[in-house]
DNA sequence: TTGTAAGCGTTATCAC
DNA sequence: GTGATAACGCTTACAA
């Protein structure tokens, strides 16, 4: 039986009041009782109860992250950038993953799930700016977009430029004389942001290099893994004429893509350039080192958090969008 | 003001008792109360307060994971299996980082932390087993340790036998005909237990191979990071003679060190083999795919939660040492 | 500066 | 099966 601050308070022949003093405040107390009250402390091995104190006041100290798979590189960066941030603001983070599952982002979201100890939300959502913003009123607590863009101005939101992202990349592809570039993780059939805004800076690109399109050089790929990388990459190095280049929308499916054209027998950057997006560790020595656009996790975290702890202190505050920047890493998988 | 238990039952014209009932219990209520109640929540927007739920039932559906780092493969990988086997259970995860700070460790082994929302700890020591032992009475939350070996029956905990994953990736090398093996990761110096078991392994096997060991051969790595891998494989290149196979007690590693062989215009494997311990994904996509022991994160993860939650229903169960199966995955990287 | 007491929103004990 | 009511352990007016 864990003893309670009654009990510290017995024990040192003091007020309730005055150890709560002594264990949070530390204002106006006198030196002596502190002493007092310490010792009772000591000698009880006295801990605060967390959850009274939540109950009272309101503060879990905790923020949640959710992301849709925590061992995809990116977001496991992300994630030790987001408890670094969150730790030197005095926040602990509880780590959630959606997996594809919607409605388990909807339920952390409406606040349906009975076990909502944290203060705030940092969000990296699967589901569509439509969907969200549709239970916009059902959001019941503070709320940070990671990665998406245009919301409308409903919800804070930290972000890069997409569309600015992937025409960079595709810039640098054509700088190195490709002209047949394909790409890798457009969905035309889904409506999420981040992979339509990669595909319109995919086809400005091509569009201000004036090079025409060709609808079947832009393959989508369901799980950004490198399993689907290696899959899709395999297709387009079948088509005739063949790429000479890819574009991929991350660096996971630009691994598996390098080593598709290995397997078919073909070189990057020779026969085919690859170029992805995340700027992971694994595409600074992957054989040859991968060309990416790189995000700025530690930014993106340290913006965010900030944003929220902001947030969690005055929910009135309006809507913020911030753009973190971005830029291309040029390595050996893009030639020269 | 969000709505509570009171407003509820006064809007349906019922017992708080009863409310709670339909919230959690479902026992014992009439249909048609039921249904008088659940029109009220509906009406007033209810959710439960899990603070004060927490508060009253000493149980906040959270455990705790603490990793040394996050964004390390093998870690992140396991920590979305830990994610998934608490989900089956009804458990939510909040993830900690201690980087390479025994305090931090320390301080959320002990409860000497304000905000330990949570019912039980997994736990991958960064501490060794002498710290660990010395804080044992101070350690006043449910706790099961990752990863490490020998705790002297006085911890639940769940790893791998780290002797013979050493002992068989090393003899493997012998069958493929290399003889000068070397080690990256032994720390003479720490005194960790992995680390340690791993060396003790390698030893054994080239004893047993009638192999001479050179201590020259066998480095530490602080970080078992690639950065590391590369540096320290960079030196055992330098050798004379060189080692025609590197044994790197963790994948991460072995990618710096296959990276290092060929900056230094060697092959893998021709000239160096190079064998890892993790078998993280990126190794199946790398160039050479590495060889490199398996250690089956999701049947950790599983035994460590489902430990973990009878140990938070039942604490006086006697500490169990579950051993994890390890299996050679034998890949490009080690020849033929 | 210190003491008393009233909640925070649940769950659980007790009667009925 | 349902209705009052007392905790759970803390913070914080309010009083002294």
């Amino acid at each position: 039986m864990p003893a309670t601050l009654r009990d510290v308070a017995a024990r040192a022949n003091v007020a309730v009041r005055t150890v709560s003093n002594v264990v949070s405040g530390y204002t106006h107390v006198s030196e002596q009782m502190r002493q007092r009250v310490l010792a009772a402390i000591e000698e009880l091995d006295y801990r605060p109860n967390p959850a009274a104190r939540t109950l009272k006041t309101g503060r879990t100290g905790m923020l949640a992250l959710i992301v849709p798979e925590i061992d995809v590189p990116y977001f496991s960066a992300l994630a030790r950038d987001v408890i670094r941030a969150a730790d030197d603001r005095g926040y602990r983070v509880m780590i959630d993953q959606t997996g594809h599952d919607h409605d388990r982002e909807r339920d952390l979201l409406t606040g349906n799930d009975r076990r909502m100890l944290f203060d705030g939300i940092l969000f990296s959502p699967l589901v569509t700016q439509a969907e969200l913003l549709e239970m916009d009123a059902a959001v019941r607590m503070p709320l940070v977009l990671l990665g998406e863009h245009e919301f409308q101005g409903r919800f804070d939101h930290v972000a890069i430029d997409n569309v600015r992202a992937a025409e960079d990349a595709v810039a640098h592809l054509v700088a190195r004389g490709r002209r047949r570039i394909a790409a890798i993780g457009a969905q035309p059939l889904e409506p999420y942001a981040t992979p339509q805004q990669r595909t319109a800076g995919y086809e400005r690109a091509l569009e201000s290099a004036g090079i025409e399109r060709r609808p079947d050089y832009a393959r989508p790929a369901a799980h950004y893994s490198r399993a689907d990388g290696y899959a899709v990459a395999k297709t387009l190095l079948a088509l005739s004429p063949r790429p000479d280049a890819i574009f991929c929308f991350s660096d996971l499916l630009a691994m598996g893509a390098m080593r598709a054209v290995f397997d078919a027998g073909l070189t990057v950057p020779d026969d085919v350039a690859v170029v992805g997006i995340d700027d992971i560790e694994e595409g600074r020595y992957s054989r040859p080192t991968l060309t990416s656009v790189s995000l700025d996790t530690a930014f993106i975290a340290e913006q965010a958090v900030s944003r929220l702890v902001e947030r969690i202190d005055d929910d009135a505050l309006e809507a913020e969008q911030i753009i973190a920047p971005h830029s291309l890493m040029v390595r050996e998988s893009s030639g020269d």
